[in-house]
DNA sequence: CAAGAGATCATCT
DNA sequence: GATGATCTCTTGA
């Protein structure tokens, strides 16, 4: 991956993220996926964002340096692996929601980010850990010159108000291993 | 197919 | 004490 990649503006990130692969490394096994389904969440002013809320003990590393990995629980009951953008002092992520699986071991689809989560064996463990890393890390993968990118707007984020309608959810079009359509 | 409910608990007020 | 960046299951048209 290209060094300062993840610094820089929260929907290329998004977008940009699409196509790549990720992986994760426990133990013996390896776990990889074509990351078909992101979510930008842009800043402080962002009400769909956690950080929206200011600097908490969960958002801190929100705040940090780019190309860390923000994990929390949701509902009580499945994580979500989201990847830190921009400089130190903006809290902003990229929300890995679904990928394509190309080696698992496991009998879970990686389909929604509680899911994939599941699949690859992320929990909270990994927070703050650099995308960077031999636990967990990102790989090129091949071009995807000719895939198109669909936006469509953010799930389960109805309390952000105006910010409830930015399409700032990207994914692969036609792809099968998408949340929603 | 769409809508609603329930599971379940860390985090924040 | 309330609330979710989810998911699965049930109900009903």
């Amino acid at each position: 991956m290209e060094k300062n990649f993840f610094n820089q503006n929260t929907r290329k990130v998004a977008q940009q993220l699409l196509g790549r692969v990720l992986c994760r490394k426990k133990g013996k096994q390896i776990y990889q996926g074509i990351i078909t389904e992101t979510e930008a969440y842009c800043g402080p002013n962002d009400l769909a964002s956690h950080a929206s809320k200011g600097r908490t003990k969960r958002t801190e590393v929100m705040f940090g340096p780019p190309g860390r990995c923000y994990i929390y629980l949701v509902y009580g009951m499945y994580y979500c692996l989201n990847i830190v953008t921009g400089k130190k002092n903006h809290p902003a992520a990229v929300l890995i929601r679904s990928c394509q699986p190309l080696k698992t071991y496991k009998k879970i689809m990686p389909i929604g980010p509680g899911k994939l989560c599941q699949a690859f064996c992320i929990d909270k463990k990994l927070n703050q850990e650099k995308i960077t890393g031999s636990k967990i890390w990102l790989e090129l993968g091949d071009k995807l010159k000719f895939t198109q990118i669909k936006k469509a707007t953010r799930i389960g984020i109805d309390y952000a108000g105006k910010y409830k309608n930015k399409k700032w959810r990207y994914y692969l079009q036609d792809n099968k291993f998408v949340s929603r359509r």
